[in-house]
Order: structure tokens, then C-alpha cells, then sequence
DNA sequence: GCCAACGTTGGC
DNA sequence: GCCAACGTTGGC
């Protein structure tokens, strides 16, 4: 079992967008580390952190699940989409995606500010200078100790 | 293969 | 809206 976060902006899909759809493409990651992440890394059953990105109050909000293995992203595929790659084959797609299926949410937002805070954390790659990947890896010790943060 | 230009991310 | 960081593109 492994851990990962991923980022999403609210205003786009929102944590509580995955509660009511449970389930959902992750549809439009057009950066090779993080689709490696996805194709090469991911399980279904993995843990995943929400994140919220480009908002008011940024940080973690609420757990999903990995809830596919990897597949192509249909959106690639899809010349009305904005996210069209004209450079990608049925028979040797470059993007691909998970499913991601809503597990709960947390009872409050742990915010990036507190996560900053925490020395355990100083390693982590989501604090790390000029990170900007979409879909990351998280560690064990690094998991429990955001989570701790929940009821603090 | 280098590197300048450009686009995007995302916190503030 | 600003801007630092970084990935990608394309000319050479």
C-alpha cells in the first residue's frame, strides 16, 4: 500500500464534488512525473490525500482512494476537450489517468501554513521549493503525521 | 545538445 | 494581479 497527494483547485473540483460523485477520471495531468506516479506507482486500495490548490485557505481537505489501475485518458483523445494532444495514438497513448473514489472528508482543513510548521515534514516533497506537480508521493510517517493534525 | 522564449503552476 | 520556479518547445 502506498500513500500520495494530489492537488486540485476547488473552484474546478472540489472535495465536495468527489463526495457526490465518488468516483472520478482524473482526467487532464499532462506532466510525465506525475503520470509516471499514476501509471507506474499507483494501486487500487493506495491512499490518497485531497489537496486544494489556487484557492483562499490551500491544503488538505479529505481522503480518497485509488480506485482503478491505470488507463488511458480519454480526454487526450478528444479534440473539443482542453486537453486534446493532438501528438497522442489509441495505440500508443501518451497520458494516462486513475479513478479516484471518495473516502471522507477531514473534519477540518489542514492547511499549508500548519504543514510548513512541521519539522517532520521538511522533507516533504509538496513544501519543497518550486513544486508544482499535480500528483505526489507521500510517505507512511509523512501521512500519519498530517493526519494527526486533524484532531489537534 | 544548447538555450532563449514561452506557458503554466500556485502561493501570496 | 504579481512573480518565482520550472517544464516544454523549437531554432540553431
Amino acid at each position: 500500500m502506498h500513500y500520495w497527494l494530489m492537488k486540485s483547485e476547488p473552484d474546478a473540483f472540489s472535495i465536495d464534488d468527489l463526495a457526490r460523485v465518488r468516483t472520478e477520471p482524473w482526467t487532464g495531468v499532462r506532466n510525465y512525473q506525475a503520470r509516471n506516479f499514476m501509471r507506474d506507482g499507483m494501486r487500487p486500495g493506495d491512499g490518497v490525500l485531497f489537496y486544494h490548490s489556487s484557492c483562499a485557505e490551500p491544503g488538505v481537505v479529505g481522503i480518497a482512494e485509488v480506485a482503478s489501475e491505470a488507463y488511458p485518458d480519454p480526454t487526450q483523445f478528444d479534440r473539443k476537450s482542453d486537453y486534446f494532444d493532438p501528438a497522442s495514438t489509441t495505440e500508443n497513448p501518451r497520458w494516462m489517468l486513475v479513478d479516484v473514489a471518495f473516502k471522507r472528508k477531514l473534519k477540518r482543513t489542514i492547511t499549508l501554513t500548519e504543514l510548513k510548521e512541521l519539522p517532520k515534514l521538511d522533507e516533504f516533497s509538496l513544501l519543497r521549493r518550486g513544486n508544482r506537480l499535480s500528483v505526489l508521493p507521500v510517505t507512511k510517517p509523512q501521512w500519519d503525521c498530517i493526519l494527526s493534525l486533524e484532531t489537534r
